[in-house]
RNA sequence: GCCGGGAUGGCGGAACUGGUAGACGCGCCGGACUCAAAAUCCGGUUCUGGCGACAGAGUGUGGGUUCGAUUCCCUCUCCCGGCACCA
């Protein structure tokens, strides 16, 4: 054994070995139980970055766990190789996304290599790839012939200079990023994928994924935001038949169906029907429509905007009463969510009664609340106004609870014919065109005929050409005759094919089926999905919480329905993992773009942020998440240089619990370099003293004992930490601190190096899921001829655990006053005379009246006086 | 704005079910080794007072429950993630 620690040596000749035996291909129905432990794959946006190192190393810790506890492990990887940031990398640099992906993916395979997780990479896949998306197509025409899949315009960003289609990120404070130009919405006809009708199941079924941490169940009940409520029709005053041309009503959903009596104005969004028909006849409604359709489609700017509002002048008539109610037109109301209306109760609605302040609308209480006693509805907002009471000048609904009131009045509205019950859900449907070149095509082709006829399987998969380069101005796609031009299936006339292509959540929400049917060419899936699916443990960033994971919810249903898959839910369990933060730094640049600098290449001068390159200025953007986008990633390759893949492990382990958010830092990196070189130092010593001796643990004295106990209740602590609490920074310190144990024992005789060298072995076996390749060399130097890889996870010996001594706190009054020690299970009479017998303590009861006295079997002795 | 999470020494963090706050590591200080430096090893390190034994304070803010609160409840502040076209 050498005596210096050469990590570039030794994990190499770790994955010489791994890589020729074939340690982690996964074999079904070979040993234990299956368990397929899945981290989310990666984007390959060219470098890996620490964010990925946590993700990967927690993933491999508990794929090698399970594979010591006996387990049949499958660790997959792959690629989620179509999305945006390749077009933007062809716009900048010429290349195609193609040629740009395959370039990062063969050079991040190398970083994942270089890091020694056990993946089995004959199961690669790359969603780029036809082999891939041709079964995105095929499940899509499925989905399409069940109706699951259907056609709706939708709401998109539009750069008017570029004349193209902006993704939500490319849009900065309502410009577009290269043309700084304001930003339109703009309706056009998509795809959408039928969630909402598995909404209900898919809030159901939360309550049974008992592996999912209990936040993300939370977000995603939220985000499917299951409501109970009543819809109920305002009919049109004559003004508003009048402008619409013909009687009707207008809708609206409300949970609160008993402040009906409270409405005084309606609220509708700047595209709904009567706001359009309304603008025709008024210069300054139409201004304010145009308005209102500048300007983001996310929510958080729209929920952040100022709120606004005009009149149309025209109204509805109160369904009960039959008075009249003016319709507004209002910039917080969506069109695309439930009837794009709502009934404005200012009274009892924190958001109506601000917009009522703002308007001089009137505001009429008609719910009295039960506890808090207020006789009017006045400024401020409190939230008393908002709760359930006792329903008041409310016509024949007076005097009801409110619970009662709106069954009540839901009753008399549908037997009127005005209105029902219903639910609503907050969920929408999943819309999936992207006017984008680099993505998965839609396999429809549009007839001037025919109209829209999906691509015959037969002719799948439509591939996507791989030579073009986008430039910015629209999609490439729709400019290349080869892709449009085709025959209409069904007639053979000239038609043209769709250019649209899939969001890539699609991409994202099967590739864990792909990964456990690697390889078949006439199937999407096939019996070794039964197999591995569910996945055992799932792994990924806590950014993923609700969409990915709750669209890969729904595609596994579509599948199930489809009866290509068994089960209802993907991931048994799931471990998010915390975001590893860096500082943001950018420039404004011309347009509205923002060019952004490494944390690296920044300093501090004079309290302020400054490129170290040229002195200048940059702008400080708070933290954020290690991404291409943001340019604040840290490449993790100087560290494996210059530390090796098993300290780079270390140290991310080590720096925080998984599940905890981490603001990047490299301090520290020298402490698991330290240990790793501590413990070879502490193996190498132990090895040339001399043959190792059969141990004889009857007859150690006492500092042998201790440390004997400090082995086995490491080794008890560590398996939990791993196998239970995922808790791997503790694991590791319990670690630590039983190394410099070891390292105080006496080896000069054999009692002293046995002890010793059990220690030593329980590090090596349990830290070696953290760090594979040095306690794989590590192992052999202890003796043994068996790899490491091969060894089951040890069991703690109950015998080594006991002890005659414990020592507990005296707290007087709940303060820390003295320790006593006295033998382990001593009865309650004996632990209290002790304790009240302590030096301190004694000090501080000062011969007070004893009240009570509290035992804490094992850990303390509160006297109270 | 809404939904979810977080805040503990100079720093990362520990305290698992309400029971010794600060494990383990980094950094720093002192010492040993060395011509010297690096590496390594030994000791110290929450703050205040005290030579010390020890005492007081202390887990973002303000309150509450309890014999006892980092842990449970309420309030506020700041930070992070998500908000449907970043992935």
């Amino acid at each position: 054994m050498d005596e210096r620690y050469d990590p570039a040596r030794v994990e190499r000749a770790a994955q010489d070995y791994w890589d020729s035996r074939q340690v982690f291909a996964a074999r079904e129905g070979a040993r234990g139980e299956k368990y397929y432990c899945l981290s989310m794959f990666p984007y390959p946006s060219g470098r890996l970055h620490m964010g990925h190192v946590r993700n990967y190393t927690i993933g491999d810790v508990l794929a090698r766990f399970m594979h010591m506890r006996g387990r049949n492990v499958l660790q997959p990887m792959g690629w989620d190789a179509f999305g945006l940031p390749a077009e933007n990398a062809a716009m900048a640099n010429g290349v195609p996304p193609a040629q740009w992906t395959r370039e990062n993916i063969a050079y991040m395979k190398r970083q994942l290599r270089s890091l020694g997780f056990a993946i089995d990479w004959e199961r690669e896949i790359a969603t780029c790839d036809p082999d891939y998306y041709r079964w995105n197509q095929w499940l899509f025409l499925r989905m399409l012939e069940k109706g699951i899949a259907y056609k709706k315009t939708g709401v998109v960003n539009w750069d008017p200079v570029d004349q193209t289609v902006l993704a939500n990120e490319q849009v900065i404070d309502g410009r577009g990023w290269r043309t700084g130009a304001l930003i339109e919405k703009r309706e056009i006809p998509m795809y959408y994928l039928r969630i909402t009708a598995y909404a209900d199941e898919l809030l159901g079924a939360l309550d049974g994924l008992e592996g999912w941490p209990d936040r993300v169940r939370t977000m995603q009940a939220n985000w499917i935001g299951k409501s109970v409520g009543c819809e109920i029709a305002f009919p049109y005053a004559d003004d508003t038949n009048e402008v619409m041309g013909a009687a009707g009503a207008l809708k609206v959903f409300t949970t609160r169906a008993d402040t009906l009596f409270g409405a005084t104005f309606m609220a509708i969004a700047a595209e709904h029907p009567i706001a359009l028909a309304a603008a025709q006849r008024d210069a300054k409604l139409a201004a304010f429509v145009d308005e209102c359709r500048r300007g983001s489609t996310m929510e958080a700017d729209v929920a952040t905007q100022e709120k606004k509002g005009l009149p149309t002048g025209l109204h509805v008539r109160h369904p009960f009463t039959g008075a009249p109610i003016e319709i507004w037109v209002a910039n917080y109301v969506l069109m695309g969510y439930g009837e794009g209306a709502v009934m404005g109760v200012p009274a009892h609605d924190e958001r109506d009664f601000e917009f009522a302040g703002r308007h001089g609308i009137a505001i009429v209480g008609v719910v009295k609340s039960r506890r808090g006693a207020y006789d009017q509805v006045v400024a401020p907002w409190i939230h008393a106004y908002g709760e359930y009471g006792i329903t008041v000048d409310s016509g024949e609904f007076s005097g009801l609870e409110s619970e009662a009131a709106v069954d009540a009045i839901a009753a008399k509205l549908e037997e009127r014919g005005l209105g029902a019950k219903r639910v609503q859900f907050r969920l929408r449907d999943w819309g999936i065109s992207r006017q984008r070149y680099w993505g998965c095509p839609i396999p429809l082709i549009h007839c001037p005929a025919c109209g829209d006829v999906p691509v015959p399987d037969a002719d799948l998969p439509v591939r996507l050409p791989e030579h073009l380069v986008p430039d910015g101005s629209g999609n490439p796609l729709a400019k290349t005759p080869e892709f449009v031009d085709c025959a209409c299936p069904k007639c053979g006339g000239a038609a043209r094919r769709e250019t649209d292509t899939m969001d890539t959540f699609v991409d994202s929400s099967w590739y864990f089926l792909r990964f456990a049917s690697a390889g078949n060419d006439h199937a999407m899936v096939d019996g070794r999905a039964d197999y591995w699916l569910p996945v055992d443990q799932y792994i990924g960033g806590i950014e993923h919480a609700i969409l990915h994971l709750l669209y890969s919810r729904f595609w596994t249903r579509v599948m199930r329905d489809l009866e290509l898959v068994k089960i209802d839910e993907p991931f048994a369990r799931l471990l998010t993992q915390g975001m590893v933060l860096n500082h943001i730094y950018y420039r404004q640049e011309g347009g509205a773009r923002r060019s952004y600098f490494n944390p690296a290449d920044v300093e501090q001068r004079d309290g302020r942020s400054v490129l170290i390159l040229d002195g200048e200025p940059v702008v400080h953007d708070g933290l954020g998440t290690m991404s291409k986008s943001k340019g604040n990633g840290v490449d993790p390759q100087k560290l494996v240089e210059e530390f090796g893949a098993d300290t780079a492990r270390l140290f991310m382990m080590f720096a925080a619990p998984p599940e905890q958010s981490l603001e990047w830092s490299d301090e520290g990196v020298h402490g698991a370099f330290r240990f790793i070189r501590r413990l070879w130092k502490a193996v190498h010593d132990l090895v040339s003293q001399g043959p190792l001796p059969v141990a004889d643990f009857a007859t150690l004295d006492a500092p042998q004992r201790a440390l004997r106990r400090l082995t086995h209740q490491t080794l008890a602590k560590v398996t939990d930490d791993i196998g239970r609490r995922h808790t791997f920074n503790t694991a590791i310190a319990a670690a630590m601190e039983l190394l410099n144990g070891a390292v105080r024992i006496d080896t000069s005789e054999a009692a002293g190096r046995a002890v010793a060298r059990e220690a030593l072995e329980v590090i090596v076996l349990t830290l070696s899921p953290i760090i594979p390749h040095v306690t794989h060399a590590l192992w052999h130097a202890l003796g043994h001829e068996r790899a490491l890889i091969e060894e089951p996870w040890p069991q703690p010996d109950p015998a080594a655990l006991e002890r005659e001594l414990v020592e507990l706190v005296v707290q007087v009054n709940g303060k820390l006053r003295g320790r006593i020690t006295v033998a382990a299970g001593a009865p309650d009479d004996v632990v209290r005379a002790a304790a009240l017998a302590e030096d301190n303590a004694r000090k501080f009861i000062n011969d007070a009246p004893v009240r009570k006295v509290i035992i804490v079997p094992g850990k303390l002795v509160n006297v109270v006086v």
